[in-house]
DNA sequence: GATGAATGAGTGTTCATTCAT
DNA sequence: AATGAATGAACACTCATTCAT
């Protein structure tokens, strides 16, 4: 958390709500500043430059993100539990938040790759956090003890954004979060059919 | 296939080691022309604008792939193979060009919504082949009858595609073609411990 | 003579037209544009940036001058002569042209010191014109043998430039040009009393 | 003198530094408050605005100046003695403070127009010291007693400003003060040869 | 067909100044 | 008196596209 102060967090989210209804490349940051109701200069007082109001966006909510994730998976004892509870939340909080689903899965792959990098950063948080139940999972027996754990990473990582992404094209029309089960025994059992 | 005339190809294929080697953002129509070595004008007398360029770019590569994969798929006979088959086709396809693994898995994602959503448009006739392969299995009995189908597919270019773009990001420094049997055993088995 | 395109001189006579109409911190790239009956953009086919722009009408506008004081002294065959004639040249091109005189004399003095240095590399050409005419008159007698050329060549400098920009500072009410023998002659004999 | 208030001075000494060492469009208005010691918005109890700041610096700084200058004069008894000293004083006091001399031969002329005309209303205090110099010359049989006065303190000033300002610019390496007297010595005697 | 000079709309950022505390 | 958070106007430069030759 870089700020306590109010003005902060006003700013990061009507960015969201700005890049979300206007698109990436149509969020000036005078659009951004009327949305938070300040003049245009108050964004510099809070940010070093439109950049980083769109990396302390992904900080702060992906932060969010996998603080909660980790709170719930704690709860759970195996690992299949855990990884379920993982799609689950992930789902349900980009369910639960139609802006920042676009932001977060559309608009800000917009963004230069110098930017993707920083947000890359972010997002290794999250992806230790699958690294964590997966390893726990082989060396329990849970899970198969020959899993390739970064490509099992991959793989969760690639379906969960692939299936949301999905959704929020389809201008989140179905129900994300009653998906989850599925994908999870996907994951965990595979296409192929049971004797 | 547009057009036949050598100029177009020539643009196209400049227009992949330019955004290849500047990225999106710094691939100008003007350093497009200068590799092609045409004139800035005559990029115009084969492209409707920039933006054709690109989606001119996609449908000619993903085409020509979709053709391969097509080809290749249609000598195996079951879908386990196919699907084999169809990951080690894309791997190999990518792990042959550098530049282009670049354009499609980094920079042509910095588009513009409007632009990813055509591109989306070439990328249903290759998930299309994904669905032919995923049907047919759950119907001899391959695959699990209960599959859902839609949801395979997304898992399926998910994973390929998160994998890909991981190799990409790391300089596509390891061989990526070996790991598609370990892919496609994911898919098929599962993560689960097998009794 | 960097180039011969007639927008390129074009662009430099608009300048020094805004610059001397509207002041130096008022003189922006569109305004110089207008004047010029050229786009914008225009103006970044022949300059790289607005800093180049001052820079070769500078150099150009010198370059000029220099031309011009070397011819006349050309044909003048004592040190003495040499001098009054570029004094008066000096005074004269300046009185010629009252926009050229106020950009040079008021405003082109108040960029910032990169551009000033720039400027000073300029002026060396004619320092050197100076220096040569100090220098021939020590060897012949003409001048004082003792004469510390470079304090000299600042002296004439200093007073020349002084003299003009007190002349553009009133309004360029009185006859400048008029003014060159006394000027010289103070140069040559000083201010005391002839016994 | 417009205050005795501490930090009326304070804030001038800082402006000083401030802009010796960062330069005039470098020189913020924040920057001189954290170097004064004082918040923003403290200057602006001392100064009307920014512009203030300057002028005030140069009337303080100048004024001491004239002062001085005024108070070293008086003890001399001819003018050609009197014409040496301020040059010396001048040299000198200038010599003394680099900062100072980085600020007001420099800087201080990147100034707008309007504040460079507040500038030279300060300096026809200085220009009156040379003038009564002068006049006093010429009645005594000193000077010539056809020398034009105006143009001959322009001669002065543009010499002296001339010396300096090369000397700044040749970041003071030299001596400044032990060239006076041969600076003095041209003005008195000209360039031409003594027979 | 091919050229390339010309166009002109669009925006992130700085900083002098204010004023509620 | 002193503070410092907030304000908002102002501008150089890029680059996709056109069109006269």
């Amino acid at each position: 958390m870089k700020q306590q102060k109010p003005k902060y967090k006003q700013i990061i989210d009507a960015a969201v709500i700005v890049i979300a209804e206007n698109g990436y490349h149509q969020a000036q940051v005078s659009k951004i500043a009327k949305q938070a109701g300040v003049a245009d200069g108050t964004i510099y007082l809070y940010f070093k430059n439109k950049e980083d109001i769109l990396i302390s966006l992904f900080q702060e909510k992906m932060g969010f993100f996998i603080e909660k994730i980790r709170q719930e998976i704690a709860g759970k004892s195996t690992s299949t539990e855990k990884l379920l509870t993982l799609i689950e939340k992930h789902f349900s909080l980009l369910a639960a938040d139609h802006h920042l689903a676009i932001v977060t899965q559309l608009e800000l792959r917009q963004s230069n790759l110098e930017l993707r990098l920083k947000i890359n950063e972010v997002l290794k948080g999250y992806l230790h956090v699958v690294d964590e139940i997966l390893v726990a999972g082989t060396k329990n027996g849970e899970l198969r003890s020959d899993l390739d754990v970064r490509l099992a990473r991959q793989m969760v990582f690639g379906t969960i954004d692939e299936t949301i992404t999905t959704w929020v094209m389809n201008d989140q029309k179905y129900d994300l979060t009653s998906i989850a089960p599925r994908v999870h025994e996907l994951l965990i059992k595979g296409f192929g059919a049971t004797p």
